[in-house]
DNA sequence: CGTGGCCGTGAAGGAATCTTGACGTGGCGC
DNA sequence: GCGCCACGTCAAGATTCCTTCACGGCCACG
């Protein structure tokens, strides 16, 4: 077992989503925002919902959470009921009059949550204290849904497959095929480090961004990692994987997917 | 018995039958009708929903709805699954067999409902009460989108049966035949977990999205609970279960149903 | 109340995949 | 040219992930 977030605070900037979402066409995963006094809750959220692809931050108090939301996009919000010196229904109703962000009450009797259900429209649901952290996860999950019903605008949907060179990757089915038709075997993170070239071709990627997103925990890994995916990858897709074409290192800097890319949707 | 007290009383003209809500895709709000026993939750509703443009009935008894659904077309039913001297279950299962009413049961538990949903195929959906008034109308627009075949085109209907590599599956029997004709038995969380599969064919679908699509909200469960269903589905639909075919797994990413898939609606 | 089926959990085992450290090699500045 | 440094390559471990089995709770049925 691992207990990696415990110390990692991060200061908001650097969750922001803006530059992974502009970057990356891969999708890009939900932003939780929690509101509670309690440190060691707090720590375990933090660690618990990004292991269930949850991108979290969390705060203590009104003043914080107000703070985050002005600064990056929030896709749901956990707010305790009872903090120290203000009411988290209050806060849920302030956010709610200036924004349609959904929101999950934490609380600790169930009859308290019967009576905020009732008649408030502040809260989509809530949780009783002591939840279990996958129920959590799964109310999260459910509301998410509820509440993004994706907009069927094909201009925000996510891509389908990219195709370059007369391969093509489909990211539905997770498989690529090469020009003459034939399936190609990828690991996961072969497959995600490609997908991560192709949502941003022609331009230089540092080996942060590809670690980032390829792979999907362990935060803490030697660049040096994707190298070794990077070579396996061009065993895969280079004609001569010796004299690379399609991704090209850029000594000191990353690497670049040289070939135009045409996303299918 | 609180009589027709509550009942809503609309001038005939605004209940015109059954040709004026399928002939025109004129604005008609769909017409709700609930039945449980609280006489505040019957105030809440009948105060909330109408407000989202969906129009309102309360009853208290069983008696009282059967009365109601003899007069007027009711497009979805809301029932209490406890009520004082009757089952909302079986108040249900009367309405299925002489129409096809969607219905959301309200209850109180959510293992309850889940047992309940799992067994019985009465139901479309259930809410755990208590619910915050815009879930109930997000669950309510819902199934109404699901259920009522939209003018627009023939797409969006519920689809009444999958085939795939001469199985077919029978959603409203809950049936496997085999390309033999052979019927094979599906526990309800492998028929859950197969029809989830086969409404996203050669799609790579993640535990969590496979939990999420084959229990109707069943909190709570561990991820790895996938697999052991998975396992047992193979058992019964892979030839080779050592071998898998049909259902593949996607290493660090979840599982594929690989076969083309026709829908019958 | 017993019995049986269903389903979730834990643990064991094994396979696939990643990481790491070592070493080779080629580019680039001086 | 020379040497340093960054990257390429390789092949062990290390680790994660999946499969499978077995157990036990729970509910339905008798």
């Amino acid at each position: 077992m691992m207990f990696p977030t415990e110390m990692k605070q991060r200061p908001p900037s650097a969750d922001t989503p803006a530059k992974a979402a502009t970057e990356a066409a891969t999708q890009v995963p939900p932003h939780v925002l929690a509101v509670d006094d309690d440190p060691e809750l707090r720590n375990l959220l933090r660690e618990f919902l990004p292991k269930h692809d949850l991108r979290t931050t969390t705060v203590a108090t009104g003043a914080e959470m107000l703070r985050v939301l002005e600064q990056e996009p929030v896709d749901i919000l956990l707010i305790d009921l009872r903090l120290p010196h203000e009411d988290g229904l209050a806060l849920a109703r302030k956010v709610r009059d200036t924004s349609a962000i959904p929101i999950i009450i934490l609380t600790g009797k169930t009859d308290e949550a019967d009576r905020v259900m009732g008649l408030e429209l502040a809260a989509d649901d809530y949780v009783t204290k002591p939840f279990s952290p996958r129920e959590l996860v799964a109310r999260v999950r459910a509301l998410l849904r509820r509440t993004q019903p994706d907009a069927g605008g094909s201009s925000t949907a996510a891509p389908r497959a990219y195709r370059f060179a007369g391969w093509e990757l489909n990211l539905r089915r997770r498989r690529l095929t090469n020009p003459s038709g034939d399936a190609v075997e990828l690991t996961n993170s072969e497959f995600n480090l490609l997908s991560a070239f192709l949502a941003a071709p022609q331009r230089v990627l540092t080996r942060d961004q590809l670690l980032e997103r390829s792979r999907l925990h362990s935060l803490e890994v030697y660049d040096r990692a994707i190298d070794v995916t990077i070579l396996r990858l061009r065993r895969k897709i280079e004609p001569d994987y010796t004299d690379p074409q399609l991704i090209v290192t850029e000594r000191g800097a990353g690497y670049v997917f040289t070939q135009p890319v045409s996303v299918l949707r």
